[in-house]
DNA sequence: CTGAAAGCGCTAACAG
DNA sequence: CTGTTAGCGCTTTCAG
């Protein structure tokens, strides 16, 4: 029962309920009226099937109630745990949420900063995979607020919001966790070391080794792309080259003491710790493939408690790095950057010559980290016990939490 | 050096280079100038960093280029496929896409077909869990074109696209895969039977199993959510009520052939077959926990062939209902309704009394549907081979398609 | 309380 | 080739 030829505007129901365009508006956006114009309106609009236009509304509001994301690939379940949390609290605020894949160019990322001006959304979230003095620039002179999910270079002072895991911190609850239930020689299997979360990793691995008293061996550290197939032949790397007596790759090291731990002619390892889980769940496999137990001969540790903690077996032992709550984190300071209180009166900003500036930058850019949370499963549970900790009872891999 | 007060806008630049408004825009849309113009209007947009307002643009033309994908929950791996494809379609095309979840409640699912009309987006794609009239009714008079990812309603000739998959088809994929290396009592584990895919995976098992003369065993089949906790207790239940001897559950059945296949004693089954990858890890997790070996003694495969297949072990072998592709296929029908060939001109429409309908229909709505691909990996490889299929090289997995 | 009218920023007729 | 002008649909003064 649409007007033929276009969908209805407020002009089609000022006509039919012989009121203004001006009253229809009010009505529809309960700004008081007559309660017989009001009754009229109403019953126009149902009438009719109106539907306001949300483009003519944000011309004139300058406001879309759009959010966009931006990641590297919508693939990676960090990043899917992160866009559940977003999409859920923007659409309880009354928000839509605009995705976007950079596949990890950063001329891509950097298009999306910019193109805040475009006024197609009201904010940004960004997960960076690397920060660029372009990326600085752009942040800086983003039309729209923008929030990071990842660490921003703290000299710079980059005006915008970010929120981080605590990587380091995370991984030394791995190690630690390991070497107190008894592990002895501790692998490390991590990603690529000029990245962010690579670099931070590694620290923790090292950090922490050195707190719980073991030493550091470069033997058994592996570097790698982030994936399972990765994870995979860099354990069986890992293992050719310990059980091989420290044959080709290591150039100077003394020999490799392969038969510490457990039964002599062992893999010369007793436990890895990957930094992410779909390296864990590779390593896993390349151990499964060699026949040696998990955790019987060799416990293992993801990191980021995805959903694929789950699908291998045993169940992984993972840090939660918090992406979920980075996403709803993320999602909050947008928000209220861009509805929340307005400039940021409790400060005499240094009012320099460029006073007039873009846009009001409002209260000073908060960042903020999220504590890492260790989640026990049977993957690493003590060598001890039970002769094949493969046929444990179900139910045993109630994730745990600990400091 | 941005004017203050607001973003530069046709107008900054048409006073800028000392030209009309108008002008500006032709220059900036590339319909021809004067050299001596166009060079002025573009060196006044770039000094001013000029970015054309999305919004006003789209009120202007009708056209907002962003895309709506509508689907229960991004955390199901089916949709990070489909997204991943629609993202990359839309962005090559140059569209924006939002993203919808809708928590599987159906009156949402509504919300988004109507919330057409507010002229947010230039289409939709729709994954809905289950059509209901309403449905139909508001796919009928949606304001804008949509593409549903599921099977419509034949009889109803709802006016939309729509892309399916196969899953009867999938399904006996799976079983003559199973029937064909020696497996004699396939279990099925499904997911709610009142769903278009659950519905669909149980007949296709049933009528595979009629085709390759196995008996149907409803001791053999079980019921449950599509998850990996539910796979896991699924497969378990029917472990228990297969090594009961026939005990409790079923009432009049026979007793369990419990000892058929293998060692006397076994688990009364040597294959499953789950209706999706969530289930095949599931069970293959209560497998392990019982000390069943795959594909040793219980062959497992699953269905849908996400990234979880790789994460499991051994891999597992799946069928692929082609969730990329049917992303893929969406995308480019909707692209094609938005943009391509207008109105149906081939043919003289019955034009009954409605002929000036709310939307120019276009051509005839169309359905395709993908065709399954079975992909095999260690999961399901002939019981026979090696005495521990669980040492077996890595580098087995390599997927292969078969018919 | 209501109507007339002015724009939000842009594109596309229509004259010159 | 260029400038003037009329809207796209809506919200919001400003009078009445």
């Amino acid at each position: 029962m649409v007007t033929a030829g276009g969908a209805p505007t407020v002009e089609t129901i000022a006509e039919r309920a012989g009121v203004s365009i001006a009253s229809v508006s009010r009505v529809l956006n309960g700004h008081g009226a007559r309660p017989e114009t009001v009754r009229r309106v109403e019953r126009a609009a149902a009438e009719v099937g109106y539907v306001p236009n949300a483009v003519a509304r944000s011309l004139k509001g300058g406001r879309t109630r759009q959010l966009t994301f931006a990641m590297q690939d919508i693939g990676n379940p960090v990043y899917v745990a992160m866009v559940r949390q977003i999409q859920s609290i923007a659409k309880a605020e009354g928000y839509r949420l605009l995705l976007h894949s950079t596949d990890a160019v950063a001329e891509d990322e950097l298009a999306v900063v910019r193109s805040l001006a475009d006024r197609t959304s009201d904010g940004l979230i960004l997960c960076p995979i690397r920060i660029t003095p372009e990326h600085i620039e752009a942040l800086r002179t983003a039309a729209r607020p923008v929030v990071v999910i990842g660490s921003l270079p703290e000299e710079e002072r980059v005006p915008v919001d970010s929120v981080r895991a605590d990587s380091v911190a995370g991984a030394g609850l791995a190690v630690r966790h390991l070497a107190e239930t008894g592990r002895r020689r501790i692998a490390f299997v991590n990603g690529p070391a000029d990245t962010v979360p690579g670099r931070n990793r590694h620290l923790g691995y090292h950090r922490a080794l050195a707190a719980c008293g073991l030493r550091a061996d470069p033997e058994l550290v592996v570097t790698t792309e982030f994936t399972i197939e990765a994870g995979a032949s860099a354990m069986h790397r890992l293992l050719d080259r310990l059980t091989a007596g420290g044959a080709g790759t290591s150039a100077g090291g003394p020999g490799v003491s392969a038969h510490e731990p457990g039964d002599p002619g062992g893999p010369g390892l007793d436990a890895v710790f990957c930094a992410n889980d779909q390296l864990a769940l590779g390593a896993s496999q390349a151990l499964h493939s060699r026949g040696l137990r998990i955790p019987g001969d060799v416990a293992v540790v993801g990191m980021d408690d995805t959903v694929l903690v789950r699908a291998g077996w045993p169940p992984l032992t993972s840090v939660d790095l918090g992406s979920a709550e980075r996403g709803r984190i993320a999602a909050e300071m947008l928000l209220e950057r861009i509805s929340g209180p307005r400039a940021g009166s409790g400060q005499k900003a240094g009012s320099g010559p460029g006073s007039g500036s873009v846009r009001d930058p409002g209260p000073p850019a908060r960042t903020r980290t999220v504590t890492p949370r260790l989640v026990v499963r049977a993957s690493s549970a003590p060598a001890r016990p039970g002769p094949d900790p493969h046929a444990a009872p179900a139910g045993h891999d109630r994730g745990e939490a600990a400091s």
